[in-house]
DNA sequence: CCAAAGATGCGCT
DNA sequence: GCGCATCTTTGGG
């Protein structure tokens, strides 16, 4: 499980670090888990966060402590969010993709894709099952009512560092950010290597140029987002 | 009521 | 594999 410190940093440094993590939920007797592959940061003090809106009662979550989950229904589905340092600062976990290893096998697969059928009814693309910030939730059952306000527990919820390598990361402008709304941001962050896999692939947007819309980021090099900080990169073990 | 940090299907290339 | 129209469901106004 991630220490609570990793939260309290700042919510792009914890988006970026987050890729290659794994969401481990338990579900009765099952462990399902999904590797972040791609990561969204909002910030209080800017037009596109639910912060910027205002503290209300459900937005509370924003301002807790960092590590805190925040939760929110839209456009008919839950999004999950933890809250980073700052008061009003936070990541939004955007997609992923099913992890197996010993603690989630074959069972924990099928339990998720049971959790997060097609609308038809099918089964999905297990590629494809966590490709969304709804999607996600959906296969690993993670619902407002139920996590909202609370905290990561090694018994149910908690993210882990397995290790995986992350050499190269595409940081782009959020999706779904109206006009005016500071969509200009480069506040998105995807695992290169899974970008086919995350909700709109970014590397094969022909509109899309270098430098201006999107840039790369290897692993180490500070993300140029992020004025005079220079905050060592989280030690993966 | 109706907008909302969305997802899907369809037509096109 | 793209882009856009259409469908979605909840809770805050």
């Amino acid at each position: 499980m991630l220490p609570p410190p990793f939260f309290d940093r700042d919510a792009r440094v914890v988006a970026r670090d987050l890729l290659g993590c794994v969401l481990r939920r338990r579900h009765g007797a099952l462990w399902l888990s999904a590797r972040i592959i791609e990561t969204e940061a909002y910030l209080h003090e800017e037009r596109g966060s639910h912060a910027s809106l205002g503290r209300t009662p459900s937005r509370e979550a924003l301002f807790m402590r960092p590590g805190t989950i925040y939760m929110y229904f839209s456009r008919a589905g839950d999004s999950f969010n933890v809250s980073c340092r700052g008061p009003g600062n936070a990541v939004l976990f955007k997609s992923a993709v099913p992890h197996l290893d010993a603690r989630s096998g074959r069972e924990s697969l099928e339990r998720m894709a049971k959790l997060n059928p097609r609308r038809d009814g099918g089964m999905r693309d297990p590629d494809r099952l966590c490709s969304g910030q709804t999607l996600l939730c959906g296969s690993l059952d993670l619902k407002v009512r139920r996590w909202t306000g609370r905290s990561f527990d090694s018994d149910e919820l908690y993210v882990e560092d397995v290790g995986w390598s992350v050499p190269e990361v595409v940081q782009t402008r959020r999706l779904g950010i109206p006009e005016g709304r500071d969509e200009h941001l480069l506040y998105r962050y995807v695992d290169a290597v899974e970008a086919r896999r995350c909700t709109q692939n970014p590397l094969s947007k022909r509109a899309w140029t270098e430098g201006r819309d999107y840039r790369m980021l290897r692993a180490g090099e500070p993300d140029p987002e992020i004025r005079g900080s220079r905050e060592p990169p989280t030690p993966r073990a």
